[in-house]
DNA sequence: TGCGCTTTATGGTCAGACAATTGACATAGG
DNA sequence: CCTATGTCAATTGTCTGACCATAAAGCGCA
């Protein structure tokens, strides 16, 4: 071997057009494998529906083994885009994420990050009217009986149930932004309605005040969507979320002081 | 066996106490691990950047064996709620799910269910405004600097480079998001942009007239923003978007139409 | 001091085996 | 003919064991 014909080894870095390269990743092969059925799921190759090649047969085709075969179809599960069952005729079958699944990530950024209520509550201002906006547009009438049904069950709920309460007014905003017709606002709007759904249970903000202005705000906001008129929801629900903002500041404050004070 | 006492079988179903149990789902013991890590985490017994036990630690304490444990740590992965090294004092430590990572999946669920670009400008109207308002009322010095220094150089992409003008402009809308100091509405809007990135580049929307309407539009928000006038700054930021909403609609209806005639 | 080699604990990967699951099919009984 | 039940086979779920690849600490040497 002709080592010494070779030039002597540098410390320094040398300018070299080889040497300038980046930090190389080198990725795991699950990884890959992931990534390149999810690019066959989203190109069409797979349709919704559709079933993805067995365990075993991936692991023929990519010369994998099984372990990282499963890590792989595990990836695309937690990002939704395959469902798993086990038993003959079983397998991954090809799903669209789901609005719970989407939720339920938003939900681990939110607390991973420690996103305050008053947060949860500007998304929700951000958000609320334009859904009312999209939903006096767009509504169905199938939209129309979910959505009264909801407020019938809230305002019986709302003389002294106030679980039940919360509950029914997670659920009525989520049925607005289904009936907006916009899956991107509906799914953002259900994953805000959880989150809120989950603090409001630990900060127990539903005073009889609060509970009767939010039942008359929605009142009011289902009738102009009814109605069809947009711009009168979205107007209403620009106002009501900035009262329902304002008093859960007070009670907020309110809460902090009483912590102090103990 | 006295049979014979007992009420004839019925096809019917009997109301039973024990008949009404819901179908029963049987938890693969990845997933319960995963829940149980994931829970500790969220729970405070392992804050960001602390390690957790290695797979093999897992394995003994667990009982379960090491491909479980390793879906579930790929799980955790996915979920942004561990990185994970190879080598020597490598291992899985807790981190939080970044922006890109949320960001990815609101992309997957919006491919995934084919939302359309307008959708997308939709949830991009409800968003901004809140988010202009919030940046003028909470930004910081570092903030303005980014948010000026971006501004150029789109302002600079205006005149003939397409490609860069629109990735310029994705920054700027996140740089917005980043200077609201609202978490939630960050990432949204960040995944949005970059949706809006993508879907541009398919579009081809970009003609010298919008380009100059984006980079006006943007200064006017970026001194209401300056001046720190947040309800000027959110009326900009819905009137403008309101333009930029017809003039897609128009050019979108326009490569319709061009696309049925060919 | 600084460089390079070794050491070693860790994740990454594979192979094989067996258990659990589940839908299709065959069969028995009315 | 219909229903209920048993059987079967293919697939996922799980464990075991082994080995490879990686990377940081520690050591030795110049």
């Amino acid at each position: 071997m002709p080592t010494a014909t070779l030039p002597p080894p540098s410390t320094a870095r040398v300018p070299s057009t080889l040497a300038d390269l980046g930090a190389i990743n080198v990725p795991k092969s699950c990884d890959v494998l992931a990534e390149r059925l999810q690019q066959q799921i989203l190109g069409g190759g797979y349709p919704p529906g559709s079933a993805l090649p067995t365990e075993r047969e991936l692991v023929a085709s990519t010369g994998l083994g099984r372990g990282s075969v499963r890590e792989a179809l595990r990836i695309l599960e937690v990002q939704g885009l395959v469902r798993t069952r086990a038993g003959r005729y079983g397998g991954s079958v090809v799903s669209k994420p789901t609005d719970a699944l989407l939720a339920g990530h938003i939900s681990l950024f939110a607390k991973g990050h420690g996103v305050a209520l008053r947060a949860l509550v500007e998304a929700r201002q951000a958000l609320e009217p334009m859904v009312a906006f999209l939903a006096a547009r767009n509504r169905t009438e199938d939209d129309l009986v979910i959505l009264k049904r909801i407020s019938a069950r809230l305002d019986a709920a709302a003389v002294d149930d106030v679980p039940r309460f919360l509950l029914e007014n997670a659920n009525w905003h989520s049925a607005l932004a289904a009936a907006s017709h916009n899956d991107l606002l509906r799914a953002f709007t259900a994953s805000i309605s959880g989150l809120m759904l989950e603090a409001s249970g630990i900060e127990n903000f539903a005073s009889p005040n609060v509970r009767a202005l939010v039942t008359h705000a929605h009142r009011r906001i289902l009738q102009a969507i009814e109605a069809g008129d947009a711009d009168t929801a979205r107007r209403r629900a620009e106002r009501d979320l900035q009262a329902y903002a304002k008093h859960l500041e007070a009670a907020v404050s309110v809460a902090r002081r009483r912590a102090v004070r103990r």
